[in-house]
RNA sequence: GGGCGCAUAGCUCAGCGGGAGAGCACUCGGUUUACACCCGAGCGGUCGCAGGUUCAAGUCCUGCUGCGCCCA
């Protein structure tokens, strides 16, 4: 088969894929008796498109996946989509509104029914970007939050989180966004440093308050000091009258109060402030919501209608006009909370909520990993993770949107209160009516380990797949997303983690660290990659960073280096099978030293990648299969073996090669693969290679090693020299047991003729040799010296000689320094281990032997 | 304010007790018939600072400085 000159990824890319799906290699069979392994993707949304993160986040779980598989896993990838409440009803309204429309002038049933059109419309455009990236998921098994089987799934467990007395409804302090009008949990809640004021506020002759929401001071009800606080001690228990509005309010003690910041009297609102919430809970005080949902003034007065935004001068300039402004301080910076979705600044409100009692359950979802039944990858994060379940508070999970899973609750005229189950009937009649709020949807994806897997119903997936192999994720949904599946896996499977191992990726930033941001301009777009560089480059460039739990930087030169890598393989194949190479019978027995090297090199690269591997180390794989591809085998083994070809050893070695780097590099890997061993399958259904020890061969490395310093010496002498890379020259070898022809080769070196002289000698002191078996018997070493004298056709650059001569003599001196201070320290002869004083010795020995052929090269040198 | 982490070559990162590494960038040389998406050679680092442990410290401990992230 002919290749091109040149990989193009876009010619064999959707060809590979759609035949991949064909066959069926991606999908899992629950009924086999291979091991499982299972992994479940985290949801995208239904609204997203492919960005960075995804594709790393991908890459990595296609090449376990993919490794899994080859090595005979019954391995499922499952892929879907949640139903992201607030982003996807966001689209659709903003489309109603082009059309002058609101979702209340449809009516929530046929706005429900609108966002379905449209995610049968646009949305899951991901799904098929995935495809690009050569995901290898189980389509058939492909789930979405909202389905049937999952809204089941949701139904059931908050019937019995329900019934356990875990879900409750209460009228607390939530997190609302005034934009999208629905209460947020804690996580969609993002805090910032912002710019606001710091206004202080004459409420009596002895009390000043300091707040950066003078607004809120119209709903204040107390004002609070420490009790301890002696310079207020007087005044616990009286009244004083709270500007503006004329309403007396007392003064009461709470040990809450830090009496070093500001006066140390603040001014309490419980119903606009968490913490002032729980103080008016100790203290019996009332509450006075002074907004609506839309955070507008509701107080009958001067500020009614005014925005939060309107009101906070208003109130301050009124407050100025009576003189009770004591202090402002502009601008003061403080942390301020905001809509993760809209960005609108979070407004604490009092509203009747429903909430998961999070304590026992963060408690099991702490345990588990505490006591190892689950393990999160890299270690170093687990106090992250610790951090959060250990100090979870309730989660708020209603949301007063109409996209999502109803809350299962009915209220009757009579004030019942009913929580349904899946297969139970609400109650009809007269005054029953269900509640309006839908589910977190949190919710929903924190069932996903299972609920896609067919719970609650008994499932030959679930019994095969369940607990899934691996999650994989960006540390920053640790305590979004990691913590709830396990909260949930393990109250809903009888204590059975979600997964087993937790790998966490970091955050893809470019080139030099920063993150991607929209106004910075560098966003890097992955299809843009694929369509320019193919997806096998873009992959190889996200896997060469994913170090565990660390960010990934990326660039487009560093790309298009992926892209060389690629071609580099496209173009060894190419040669090879140019050169006959093959993989039809077994290995021969009569091995040439170098192919008996490559072998054995091969033999490492297998047991160093399988290691990284299971460590998840996938940056060390890239690292070490893309040295192994490059330097051993193009630059050394191709090289070395052109004289004498051995085309099985090239096939093999090739085609283990393919194999390990498919599940990083899928496409160009295949292409390759089925090229060399004329197959009509693929090589991702192909064995992983396994590690041969009767094919690794110490001589043989010790042996090309040798051969490599050598060549390498040479060659550089040619440089320092500056003779042409394709200008032979004369040269004896001595002491080369071996390859004496491979050095003259790859060195470009002639024999010596007649009338040789040699003008300059480039030595290598102490190289390992293998003797010939009937100098030593089988096996036998010995450290000679490599001498190569060369003659330049009489001329030579003294002053080039001599450069590179005295840098090898500063080498030698630094290392006899070196060797020689430890030598002389008896605590180190006397503790040190025998091996390494052994080594040193013989560093020592061999670099003063160097000093002493330098300086007599030197003398002999002509000035 | 609490917690976690990071400071190693111009850039991005490996290395985490015994000879300072990689990729890219840079310099020099190249019609070596697989590849210029290439080949060969080279330059480049008191491993943030100060102490300590050890025969031995980028590597372990403490403090400091400077960054980053998470939570409040």
């Amino acid at each position: 088969m002919e290749l091109a000159a040149a990989y193009q990824p876009g010619e064999v890319e959707h060809r590979r894929y759609e035949q991949w799906v064909s066959s069926g290699y991606f999908d899992a069979d629950a009924k086999s008796d291979r091991p499982p392994f299972s992994i479940v993707i985290p949801p995208p949304n239904v609204t997203g498109s492919l960005h960075v993160g995804h594709a790393l986040d991908h890459t990595i779980q296609d090449a376990l996946v993919r490794r899994k598989r080859m090595q005979g896993f019954e391995t499922l990838w499952l892929p879907g989509m949640d139903h992201a409440g607030i982003a996807t009803q966001n689209v659709v309204e903003r489309k109603l509104a082009s059309e002058g429309l609101s979702r209340h002038d449809l009516g929530r049933e046929k706005f429900v029914e609108r966002v379905w059109q449209w995610k049968a419309e646009s949305g899951g455009t991901i799904l098929g970007q995935m495809r690009r990236l050569g995901d290898s998921v189980d389509w058939s098994r492909e789930r979405f939050t909202m389905d049937d089987g999952l809204s089941r799934a949701v139904q059931t467990i908050f019937k019995r989180l329900y019934d356990d007395q875990l879900i409750y409804r209460a009228e607390r302090i939530i997190n609302w966004c005034p934009r999208c009008l629905t209460a947020l949990s804690d996580i969609e809640v993002e805090h910032s440093d912002d710019d606001g004021e710091l206004v202080s506020i004459r409420y009596s002759d002895e009390i000043v308050v300091a707040t950066t929401r003078a607004e809120t001071m119209l709903g204040d009800t107390a004002v609070a000091v420490h009790p301890d606080d002696e310079r207020y001690k007087h005044l616990v228990g009286t009244e004083i009258e709270l500007p503006l509005t004329g309403r007396r309010i007392p003064i009461v003690a709470d040990s809450h109060v830090d009496p070093a910041f500001g006066t140390g009297c603040v001014k309490v609102t419980p119903a606009h402030d968490p913490n002032d919430f729980e103080i008016g809970q100790r203290h019996n005080l009332p509450s006075i919501a002074i907004m609506d949902e839309r955070a507008i003034i509701t107080v009958h007065g001067p500020f009614l209608g005014l925005d939060r935004y309107e009101a906070r001068p208003a109130v301050v300039a009124a407050l100025r006009a009576q003189g009770l402004i004591v202090a402002e301080k502009r601008p003061y910076v403080h942390a301020v909370g905001h809509c993760s979705r809209c960005k609108t600044t979070v407004e604490p409100r009092l509203s009747l909520q429903w909430f998961v009692n999070t304590g026992p359950l963060a408690k099991a979802a702490g345990d588990a990993v505490r006591d190892g039944r689950v393990r999160i990858e890299p270690e170093s994060l687990a106090p992250r993770y610790f951090a959060w379940v250990d100090n979870m508070h309730d989660w708020c999970i209603s949301r007063q949107l109409w996209w999502g899973h109803r809350i299962p609750v009915w209220y009757g005229p009579d004030g019942q209160v009913v929580c349904v189950g899946p297969d139970e009937q609400p109650p009809s009649g007269e005054g029953w009516k269900q509640d309006e709020d839908v589910l977190d949807t949190w919710f929903s994806s924190a069932l996903w380990p299972f609920s896609t897997l067919g719970w609650p119903d008994p499932h030959d997936d679930l019994i095969k797949f369940y607990p899934t192999s691996v999650l994989v994720t960006g540390y920053d949904i640790l305590f979004f997303w990691v913590a709830r599946m396990m909260m949930f896996g393990l109250y809903a499977m009888n204590s059975k983690q979600p997964f087993n191992v937790v790998a966490l990726h970091g955050m893809v930033r470019d080139q030099y660290g920063k993150k991607m941001s929209k106004s910075f301009g560098n966003v890097v777009d992955p299809l843009d990659w694929i369509e320019r560089f193919g997806a096998d480059a873009t992959r190889f460039t996200l896997a060469k960073g994913a170090n565990p739990g660390a960010d990934v930087p990326v660039s487009e030169e560093w790309c298009q280096g992926s892209r060389n890598f690629c071609n580099k393989l496209w173009n060894a194949t190419r040669f090879a099978l140019m050169n006959g190479a093959h993989v039809e019978g077994s290995l021969p027995t009569e091995l040439s030293t170098v192919d008996r090297w490559i072998l054995s090199r091969l033999q490492h690269t297998i047991a160093e990648v399988d290691e990284q591997f299971e460590a998840f180390e996938l940056a060390k794989v890239c690292d070490t299969l893309f040295h192994f591809a490059w330097d051993d085998v193009c630059d050394w083994y191709i090289e070395l073996s052109k004289s004498t070809p051995n085309p099985r050893v090239l096939g093999h070695v090739l085609d283990q090669l393919l194999r390990l780097l498919h599940p990083i590099i899928p496409f160009v890997t295949d292409e390759l693969w089925c090229a060399l061993t004329r197959s009509e399958g693929s090589v991702m259904v192909a064995e992983w290679p396994s590690f041969d020890q009767s094919l690794v061969d110490d001589a043989a490395e010790a042996s090309v090693e040798l051969l490599q310093r050598v060549v390498t010496e040479v060659r550089r002498f040619r440089s320092d020299q500056g003779l042409k890379p394709g200008q032979r020259v004369a040269a004896t070898v001595e002491g080369m047991v071996e390859h004496e022809v491979l050095v003259r080769s790859l060195a470009r070196l002639d024999v010596a003729g007649e009338g040789f002289a040699a003008t300059a000698t480039v030595t290598i002191a102490g190289g390992v040799v293998a003797l010939p078996p009937q100098a030593g018997g089988p096996g036998a070493r010995q450290r000679m010296d490599i001498t190569v004298a060369l003659d330049t056709r009489g001329s030579i650059d003294v002053a080039a000689e001599r450069a590179r001569l005295t840098k090898d003599r500063a080498a030698a001196d630094k290392e006899i320094t070196q060797a020689q201070a430890k030598l002389g320290n008896e605590g180190f002869l006397a503790k040190a281990p025998e091996e390494i004083v052994a080594k040193l010795r013989d560093r020592l020995a061999v670099a003063e032997a160097d000093i002493v052929r330098i300086d007599d090269a030197l003398a002999r040198l002509k000035p």
